[in-house]
DNA sequence: ACGGATCTTGACGCCGTCTTAACGTGCGCG
DNA sequence: CGCGCACGTTAAGACGGCGTCAAGATCCGT
């Protein structure tokens, strides 16, 4: 969901923005008029849209009123003209912000973070799931079928490190300072206790161990 | 869920905004500081907050921090710095919107608009029920067996956040912080305390809790 | 000013959690 | 083959948080 559709009928604001948008970690998609804009946002399911009012074939507000007959994505409306009267209409056709040209980067990034932070809200929690046990950082909350494991906070929050991460090699090092502190990454013993009742708790077999995986001598990785 | 909340130190722009969002069909609540609107917000469930950035007892940005830790409610910036970097941390902080005066009146009403149309689906019943009690946040009435239950401030302090936020686990830091005040977040005494008395109060059992449970170490979390 | 409700504060026993230590196991390396 | 290292496991004691109660202190309406 971090692919965005940039509209723009001005090549030149449409390179910048595709290398800015592209640097700062999203999957950006170009489109240079109105038609062309609503046939990409059909054929493929965007994040949110950088839309510009000033489009050669239709309207700006005419695309977000048909764009939203069929979808909710988020639209951030970019504009050179200041008038009020052209946010009004943008907004209430259903466009989720407006930024007025000219405009700074980090600002036009920051409100792409809020409305995509709206949208994800709306659809989802982050919820990790395994196929033994899950875990909803928002709810600070583990399941295993069907029943609430109940944890210590230490266990918590070495879990929750672990579940942030997938995939990744976590070091001895990092776990300790921590949750412990700087002072007690020579205690890798606490971590050995810990991540055997961890498993105790979570995995099916705990002695083979299938999501809580050690690396030895370097830290744990968490397999989803 | 047409309620607003007004934040502003000054009270001529305080109350134009409140003639004006009343004349478009607004139920306008005004605060004139920080603290207070966190109070007021924690107390009403407002459809949307107009939050002046300029206040004088914390920072703007704290505000929306403070508020974003127990709720979702779509807040709209004002304020007078044109600076990207402040609207970079409110809007990152969790803000919904953002607008500079000056603005104009229809443009800040289509903003309102804007952002309350996106949180409809998120919006709540504003009564929860659960086993052994009803509580109705719109009607601060806590109901048992019929039977209307009698709560003191702080216990209804408490008892509204940890309601409206279900299954969710609700830390003490929180919970002091909402109630008392950054100052308290060390009197986890309190808390004990008037868990107690919230447990007498509504718990079948007050000894073995079902709907208000506690995670040792870290917070309290409610059971519908 | 008075009285009741509400909030603060302290003390105590209990229980869960953390810490610590000891022992067993598997692996690599000399 | 045996030694050492890192890891897993377990248990016991120390420690701190939690629930509970009750006695002041404070707030508030009459």
């Amino acid at each position: 969901m971090n692919d965005v559709l940039v509209v723009d009928d001005d090549p030149h604001i449409l390179k910048a923005l595709k290398i800015t948008l592209h640097a700062h970690g999203y999957t950006v998609v170009t489109a240079h008029d109105g038609e062309s804009a609503l046939q990409c946002a059909a054929r493929h399911p965007f994040g949110v849209i950088v839309l510009d009012l000033g489009l050669p074939d239709i309207d700006g507000t005419t695309v977000i009123t048909r764009l939203r007959q069929w979808s909710r994505v988020p639209v951030l409306v970019l504009s050179a003209r200041h008038g009020s009267d052209d946010k009004v209409k943008a907004l209430d056709a259903g466009a989720d912000d407006y930024v007025t040209k000219p405009f700074g980067l980090d600002e036009l990034l920051a409100r792409l973070r809020a409305v995509q932070r709206r949208s994800i809200q709306a659809d989802e929690a982050p919820v990790v799931r395994t196929a033994s046990f899950t875990v909803d950082l928002a709810m600070r909350r583990v399941t295993r079928n069907g029943k609430d494991v109940r944890l210590t906070p230490t266990e918590w929050g070495i879990l929750e490190i672990l579940v942030r991460n997938p995939e990744k090699l976590i070091t001895q090092h990092q776990l300790l300072t921590e949750i412990w502190g700087a002072a007690y990454t020579k205690e890798a013993n606490y971590l050995r206790v810990y991540m055997a009742q961890l498993r105790r708790k979570l995995e099916p077999e705990p002695g083979n161990p299938r999501h809580f995986m050690t690396e030895a001598g370097i830290g744990y990785r968490f397999q989803p």
